[in-house]
DNA sequence: TTGAATTGACTCGCGGGTAAGTTACCACGG
DNA sequence: CCGTGGTAACTTACCCGCGAGTCAATTCAA
């Protein structure tokens, strides 16, 4: 997995270098959030410099932005992919809850560093595209539910989206603070609590 | 409502000066959060010195605590209230929304220092038995839904507590962040919600 | 020798917290 | 009616630690 040394270079090939950090910073500033976060800790827990840092990412929002494009490329790719499976209705919140429930799987950080509320500014526009692309699919599912019922208020569907998206979160949260379930039982615990919600199997 | 003055005393009573203070102080604490909050912005807006805080409240932990108690005692006290109602079912879950839109109509800082994620350590105990009878109260409305459906597991009761408490939070969030809608529109909405969810009308 | 990788040892600003003084008001004695 | 001392409210100017960020070296492969 090591990537050649390039002439003229002491140590670790830079790429891999790169690599190192990233994997030590991601669990840290999903730990611990963004703001309680110090570059002297990340340093020391990579067992290099704290220059070294900076001279890979220019800066602790460099390095935190870095972590969050790994962490919502992960978290939005699952869900995308999980919304091109077809499912519908119920079906397609369990699969998509399955999806995440895998993918998060030894890797809770990148679900705290996706929702870390300490972000700094500079990521409100990335975080904006996301959450975005989030409330599109969400949205879908759950205007589908609200037509049925005969609801067509605009602020209607958009409290009852955020709704979703917490309950969503609500559920992979309370997920990632009991790391002894599997996510095969924690996608099971899901279907029986939509099925005594909504008072019906959800495979019928 | 001016306090009178003590013997030997300039300025403001002790007691107006310190409620003043709170006044200033509690809707910074909401908007910034703990962390972010710093004492001299606290003091540039109640138009004093720093050090004057500090004589009041003796750290910013003490002025937050202060903060801190008035909120969790409004919401936690407005929930109970609620729960006294006597209402079941959904019906208890409206009536508390409902309370809850009433009693933060104004103020939503209260409800966003008492979600403060930033809160300092000290707060941990105080937030503690806040939390612990809130999840009782949810725990019981919960339990009931799910002994309907036949489950009995301990840790889906655990996790759809959670789940409950959420949604909760997020139908006051969402309200919070849109400050033209009024409690009655806001309560009207989550009957609406809520009956498009279960498929029936909440008083049947 | 060259030059990239790496670091020890700084600077600097920010924010919590404090020491020491200043102001304004009141209670007295003359 | 006028000092004058006492006291509580209040402020200016500071200290100090912490953490982001930088710079002048030092190490080592080629």
């Amino acid at each position: 997995m090591t990537s050649v040394r390039r002439s003229g270079t002491k140590g670790v090939a830079r790429a891999d270098r790169e690599q190192q950090i990233l994997d030590v910073a991601g669990p840290i500033f999903g730990e611990h959030g963004f703001a309680a976060t110090s570059m002297a800790d990340v340093a020391q827990q990579a067992g290099i410099s704290k220059p070294l840092i900076y001279n890979y990412f220019g800066s602790k929002e460099g390095l935190h932005e870095r972590c969050l494009r790994l962490a919502l490329d992960l978290v939005l790719g699952e869900i995308e992919r999980s919304a091109d499976l077809g499912a519908v209705g119920l079906q397609r919140a369990l699969v998509t809850l399955d999806g995440m429930f895998r993918v998060l799987d030894g890797r809770a950080w990148v679900w705290a560093i996706a929702n870390d509320a300490t972000a700094p500014e500079g990521t409100a526009a990335l975080r904006d595209t996301y959450q975005q692309r989030l409330d599109g699919l969400a949205r879908e599912g759950v205007g589908e539910l609200l037509t049925l019922a005969g609801d067509d208020d605009a602020l209607d569907l958009d409290a009852m989206t955020a709704v979703w998206s917490d309950v969503f979160a609500s559920l992979v949260t309370w997920w990632c603070a009991h790391p002894g379930v599997t996510p095969d039982a924690m996608s099971a615990r899901c279907e029986r609590l939509f099925g005594a919600v909504f008072g019906f199997s959800p495979d019928a």
